[in-house]
DNA sequence: GACTCGGATACA
DNA sequence: GTATCCGAGTCG
């Protein structure tokens, strides 16, 4: 084996907030072939040790070769990280200008981070030693099961692997006392690694494609290499069906799929659909599963043991021996994105991945982003589009409830109470949607208006009624119900608002004989909760649904003819530019819900902006229509997917330290930027000024170039690193999906 | 991020 | 004189 020279110098990217690798030297009885990029390590680091990753071999330190420590040890036999993820994360760690060391770590399971272990199977194998092999058994006296033992393994000369000595009843105590006798050792074993079968890839026949969908397929299925398409079906129209038999496709040739799904959409029941339709193993990452299983999951992906790969965000970081195809689904989904931290979008990094493997990945959604359809209008995707609900299905009918001086019962007009009650009569189910955990938004005093505030954020705190208590949404501070005003010391302290659990109250009042099933939250957060309510649902008994957001993604109700939207205003003013796209998103998604069993469906709209233009457009021409006007205006105001955007934020518990750090970084950013043709716009304080106990002030730098924004990106944050650093706290976000 | 170091402050 | 808190700097 070739020893390491002189100049092997391992460049090591560790877990923490440096944008640098660190350089170490071998030890000496390092098979240089080893030192491989991706592979862990172990090295001192200050008066710690910690796992790190190769990076690189280099010749020479430019920190000196002879300051250099030498790691501690080598984890792997084979870098744990392959080269196609080595490639991915360094990509996305210079993309989003986020510290290499800690995205290797989003790439590896908990288990692989903060252990020494293999991340490889390994069998013990049993095996007698010369000793044992000559000795006679007459030495060992009365020690039977000893004797046993050595009995069996003279039958196997070759060794047993462990569980199989268990099944000739030689325990693993007795072969401790063996070893230490010296007449055993032990060897470990790799298993080999059992691919997945290709004879029986199908475990049920696939459903007959109509028309639409078969042309959808078609190129899916033809595309040799990198090649990204965006399906935008409407809810109902198959898109699952599609890429149950793109992904067919690729499994016959021997390749794995890996399949993105929002973090709600991971249900037990999109599993069981991949379960019921391949006879191959399928692995699923989601949060339930324990360190120790993922870790079998992310193996069985990485040796090519599992064909489909299910996951949410993080798996987009799966391993897999021989990738074939991406599948993102609701690819306007926001969950995509991490929203602290490597701040890094899974559906972006899938083109990324796709690209550099070769390979095809596929978009979908009902209610595309506008960047997506930005991107199939100018060619950069293949556009495949699926308009019709397959079957007999209907698209629902929109009604918009103009509740403008109307006398509500609960929020509810008459009308939309009067078509409940007969919707539930005529033994169907109804779903009211309302975007509001909790009781009432705020509780207020009825003498002077007062209404108690989160100590720690610039927010009201919730009420909640069931346990009894004010919350704050946004940092989890939990406050009993005060019993007098905080002002004027008055005890008349009200509700304002409508929330999910006073909706649900009001509702059982109004319907005393039908069953009101919320969900949300606080009534899912048990373990099996939401599979408990969703059994419910699904025995088809006419019922009220009442939920957030919940409710609207990945469910399939078919008893659901009626839905009803109690407020969709607040989406159509909020701050943030993309608040209007999201909130059609949401809608389309609610409306979906209708109407997918044979029964047309009914969205009732309650709104005081009948007129809203947006709204207006959405409902007469649909989806695409409105994104098409709304991609109108993001060009004039030079938004995404027109221009490019990145956040730099900074929050501390002294105001000031925030804001004068971020001014610093404005006046320093101004020529660079100019030069540059991007924009630099603040500090302004965060859309939540005040969260958890700390201020918030962020920058906004824009650019029509992609180019420019990295270029100006990474000036300022290595201008950070080696001035302000880590006086407080700042990050950077790329392409942010919200402004909060 | 985890840790140490050094200076400033608090305390008996 | 010693304990302790905080900010700054370092990590190869």
């Amino acid at each position: 084996m070739a020893k390491p020279g002189s100049h092997t110098i391992i460049q090591v990217a560790l877990p923490v907030p440096l944008r640098r690798t660190f350089d170490y030297l071998p030890k000496a009885d390092t098979p240089v072939n080893l030192l491989q990029p991706g592979t862990r390590v172990k090295v001192p680091f200050g008066k710690r040790q910690i796992i790190g990753i190769i990076h690189g071999i280099i010749p020479h330190s430019n920190f000196g070769d002879d300051n250099l420590k030498t790691i501690t040890g080598l984890l792997d036999e084979e870098a744990a990280i392959g080269p196609e993820l080595v490639k991915l994360c360094q990509w996305a760690a210079q993309y989003y200008h986020h510290p290499l060391g800690d995205v290797y770590a989003h790439a590896l399971p908990t288990l692989l981070r903060s252990k020494d272990d293999s991340w490889e199977e390994v069998s013990v194998r049993w095996q007698l030693t010369q000793k044992g092999r000559l000795i006679g058994l007459d030495q060992l006296g009365r020690a039977k099961r000893q004797i046993h033992a050595l009995k069996i393994l003279r039958e196997h000369p070759e060794g047993l692997h462990q569980p199989m000595l268990k099944g000739f009843e030689v325990e693993a105590p007795i072969l401790r006392t063996l070893l230490d006798k010296g007449l055993v050792d032990q060897h470990q074993d790799r298993p080999p690694r059992q691919h997945w079968r290709q004879d029986r890839i199908l475990a049920e026949s696939p459903l007959t494609l109509n028309e639409e969908q078969k042309h959808a397929l078609q190129p899916i299925i033809d595309s040799t290499g990198f090649r990204p398409f965006l399906l935008e079906g409407v809810t109902g129209s198959g898109k699952t069906e599609v890429y149950l038999q793109a992904i067919t496709h690729y499994l016959k040739q021997g390749k794995q799929a890996l399949v993105l799904v929002p973090e709600i959409g991971l249900t037990p029941q999109t599993l069981h659909r991949f379960e019921a339709r391949f006879g191959v193993p399928v692995v699923s990452f989601h949060s339930n599963l324990t360190d120790r299983e993922r870790m079998i999951s992310w193996r069985k992906a990485r040796n090519g043991e599992a064909a489909i790969v299910l996951g949410t965000r993080s798996a987009l970081f799966s391993p897999m021996e021989n990738l074939g195809i991406i599948v993102v689904d609701e690819e306007h989904d926001l969950s995509y994105k991490q929203q602290e931290g490597f701040r890094y979008n899974a559906r972006d990094l899938a083109i990324i991945r796709a690209n550099q493997q070769n390979i095809p990945v596929v978009l979908g959604s009902a209610t595309p982003t506008l960047e997506s359809l930005q991107n199939a209008r100018s060619g950069r995707y293949e556009h495949l589009v699926l308009s019709q609900r397959a079957g007999n299905a209907r698209p629902p009918q929109f009604r918009v409830l103009d509740i403008r001086q109307k006398a509500l019962t609960h929020g509810m007009a008459p009308e939309l109470l009067k078509e409940m009650e007969e919707r539930l009569k005529a033994r169907q189910q109804v779903l009211v949607f309302i975007n509001r955990r909790g009781y009432a938004p705020v509780l207020m005093c009825h003498d002077c208006g007062w209404f108690k505030e989160c100590p720690h954020c610039d927010h009201r705190m919730t009420c909640h009624a069931n346990p009894a208590h004010l919350h704050c949404h946004h940092c989890n501070h939990q406050l009993a119900i005060p019993r007098f005003c905080g002002n004027c010391k008055s005890t008349d302290l009200r509700p304002i608002g409508m929330g999910t659990e006073r909706l649900e109250d009001n509702l059982s009042a109004l319907f005393p004989k039908f069953p009101v099933i919320r969900i949300d939250r606080d009534t899912t957060q048990r373990k099996q909760a939401m599979s408990k309510h969703l059994e419910r649902i699904n025995t088809g008994e006419p019922c009220i649904l009442v939920g957030t957001q919940m409710l609207a993604k990945g469910h399939h109700f078919p008893k659901v003819t009626l839905v009803a939207v109690c407020d969709i205003d607040a989406g159509l003013f909020a701050a943030d530019f993309r608040a209007t796209e999201h909130t059609a998103q949401l809608l389309m998604q609610v409306s979906g819900r209708a109407g997918r069993g044979d029964d047309r469906g009914l969205v009732f709209l309650q709104t005081h902006q009948p007129g809203h233009p947006l709204l207006q457009t959405l409902l007469s021409d649909g989806y695409g229509e409105f994104a098409t006007e709304l991609t109108n205006e993001r060009r004039l105001m030079g938004m995404p997917p027109f221009g490019y955007l990145a956040l730099l934020r900074a929050e501390s518990a002294d105001p000031r330290q925030a804001s004068q750090f971020l001014n610093q970084i404005e006046r320093w950013m101004q020529p660079a930027a100019q030069s540059l043709n991007a924009e630099v716009w603040g500090p302004a304080p965060a859309l939540m000024p005040k969260k958890a106990r700390r201020f918030r002030f962020q920058l906004m730098l824009r650019s029509e170039q992609r180019p420019a924004l990295q270029q100006l990106l990474k000036q300022t944050v290595k201008k950070i690193e080696q001035e302000a650093g880590h006086r407080l706290k700042w990050s950077v976000d790329v392409d942010p999906v919200t402004l909060d």
